[in-house]
This record gives C-alpha cells, structure tokens and sequence, in this order.
DNA sequence: ACCTGAACACCGTTCAAGT
DNA sequence: ACCTGAACACCGTTCAAGT
C-alpha cells in the first residue's frame, strides 16, 4: 500500500506532513486543524489530503507504531510473574501514552464501533493483546469474573478522559484509576459471583 | 438579570431561541451550530449573542433547571431507607438525564475546573447535593472512605461519556454502570483500609 | 503521478446601521 | 433598547489546472 515506489517528493512530502502532524496533533488534540498542518508541512491542502485521504488515515499514521508497541508490551507482560500487576502496568502505560494526544481515547473508543476506520485494525490487536492479559488475571482469580477486555479498556480510556477534561479532576486521575482497577478486582462482587471458596 | 421590564419582542426572542435551541442541542449535541439556531428560531445571530453572550450561558439557560431537579432529587432521597440505593438510585437518573444532550457529560467535566462558567454555580450545587448521598453511604459503610464526590460524579460521567462513543461500547453503559457503583462500595478496598471488623 | 491553490459551503464572533 | 445581517477570519473538502 504504501509501496516505496513513490515519486521523491511525494515520499518527502509524505514524511514533512507525518513529522509536523505530530507536533500539531500534541498542541492541539486529534481535532487539530488540518489546514494548519498543511500550512506548516508548506504543502498544498490537496497534497494532505492525497496521502492521508480522512483525519483518521492521518492519525491512524501517527498511531499504528504506538499501538504496535503496545501490543508487543502485552505480549512481554504475559510472562511477567503477577497477573494482576502485569495488568495493572500495562493499562498504566497505555494511559500515560494516551496523555500524549488530547481527544486520543475518544478517537480510540469511537473506533471500536467503526470497522471502516482505518485505526480499527490497529486498535483492535492492541485490544486483544491487552485482553489476554485481563484473562490471565481472571484465571488467577484477580479480576472478576463477568468483566472482558473491553469493559476494561472503555473504563481505563474514560479515566484519561477524565483527566483531559480541566485541571481539578486531573489531578485526580491516578486515583481514580486505582478506584477503577480496585473495583475490576475479584473479591468486589456484590451477591451473584464468586460464593464458592470462601 | 432577567428582568421581566424587557421589551415584548426581546422576551418573544429569548423564550423562541431557547426552545429551538432545546431541540437542536437534542440533534446536535452541545456542540450544535449557533448559527443553526439562530436561524431556525428566525433571529438574528446578534440577538442570540445579545441574551446569551456565550455558548456556556446557552446551555446555563437550557441546564439549570434540571440541575435544580437533580439537587433537589437528591435532597429527598437522602431521607431513604437504603442509603447505598438512594445514591445508586440518583446518578442512574443523573446519567439517563446526561444521555439526553451529547457531549453533555463533557460540559459538566469541563465546568468543575472553570469557576468563570455560567454552569459552574447550578452544576456544582447538584454535586454537592450528591456528594451528601455518598457521605451518608460511607458513614453506613456501604461506600469505600477513601472517595468523595468528585470521584464518584467523575467515574459516573465518565460512564455516560462511553455511551457516547459508538453502539459497541454503548450497550455495555449498564453493565459498566454497575461494574463501577460495586467497584465503589465498601469491602472492594484491597489493602490498606476497612480490615477491623471481620 | 503528483502538486497547487482557488472555490465552495460552512463555522463563530463582532459591529455598524437601523427601528 | 433591541434587532439585523453583512463582514471578518477561520474551517474541511473538492477539483480544475498545472508540471
């Protein structure tokens, strides 16, 4: 798809609009104006939208690597000796990369719900890896029984919302996602589940 | 402020803007175009700045009165018999209520931090009104002593703001809902607090 | 094959001119 | 005292014209 045999400067083109995207996407969130980013990449609005033809083609570019890696991350922590804190330090990774980008966990979840988005693909496998490590700690009888990794994943991205929403709540995020991660552990069922080994 | 020694036309073209605006913020969201409004109630877009000078002071007009309701909801269900229902009671009717306007949660979040809004004083009255619901829930032990009712009203919105984000994660706001309101409840703590009485 | 920038249809906000 | 709507400075998106 993006096959190297471009034009030079189209292949250059490519890179300045990446490289200044991701500065203005940090000042300005995902909803940055895309007309300043053509501006300061000094191309055309046209040439922008030739390599990234939707917002989310852009920040699917800026994305893929960071969602790749966290995959991976997953991946590392499946090994790690405590379920619950390989959990636990995953998720908290993923929120402090998340603070990079205001708006990224709403583009995150609003992508759950669109196939057709180009970071659906993306989002999804870091999803999933993320998931496998929510089970481990269900199997170990850590994290209640009736949630899954995307109840997870929806209340740690609401958390960074939280926080993206004005000072005085941000200074509560990390508490709140101790309130949240304490709330997901087994031993918090109210009546139905987990009855037997007492 | 609202004087009733305004002008017949100028009191016509507040109670006409705000209805409209009633239904367009419905469509819309809090993000709804002003001048969509401005237009459908048949004004110029000077006169909707004229009596709302800002969009905060619009959805102020279009709020307060529910807010009220909630305060005053509150109030009543503190005299319950279950002190952790009367809590679990009133934001299930905070969050249908929030589900109403789109990006409503987000207006509420933004306000706590900014004391200049028009919505911060009715808004913050309802917080304090639930925070009273939680205190009287911790005081019977149904609610963990380690939170207040920021953390509660913050956890909460953020489950309406989930709703928001697509059908996939939408259907599960119920189940989230409660995933958070046990996560909350006392006995949840893992460590440190609540290990006297067993 | 790729780039440019004007054109179009929208915004929010302000303010001179009207009654 | 209040209303109007044009004016201004922005958007996102498209597309004819260029190389």
């Amino acid at each position: 798809m993006t096959g190297r045999q471009q034009r030079a400067d189209a292949q250059r083109n490519y890179e300045r609009i990446l490289e200044v995207a991701r500065t203005v996407v940090e000042e300005q969130g995902t909803q940055a104006s895309l007309r300043d980013i053509a501006r300061r990449a000094e191309v055309g609005m046209g040439t922008l939208y030739r390599h990234f033809p939707t917002r989310e083609a852009l920040l699917e570019a800026l994305l893929r690597q960071r969602f790749d890696r966290l995959a991976a991350r997953a991946g590392e922590l499946e090994g790690a000796g405590d379920s619950h804190e390989a959990l636990r330090q995953w998720l908290r990774e993923f929120l402090g990369g998340a603070s990079t980008y205001r708006g990224l966990t709403a583009s995150m979840m609003t992508t759950i719900s669109d196939e057709g988005s180009p970071l659906h693909a993306s989002c999804s496998a870091m999803r999933e890896a993320a998931g496998r490590l929510v089970e481990r700690a269900q199997d170990d009888g850590r994290i209640r029984p009736d949630v899954d990794g995307m109840d997870v994943f929806a209340l740690v991205s609401a958390v960074g919302w939280i926080a993206e929403q004005g000072p005085v709540v941000a200074e509560r995020s990390e508490h709140l996602f101790s309130l949240v991660l304490d709330g997901l552990a087994a031993g918090a069922v109210s009546g139905r589940a987990r009855r037997s080994a007492d």
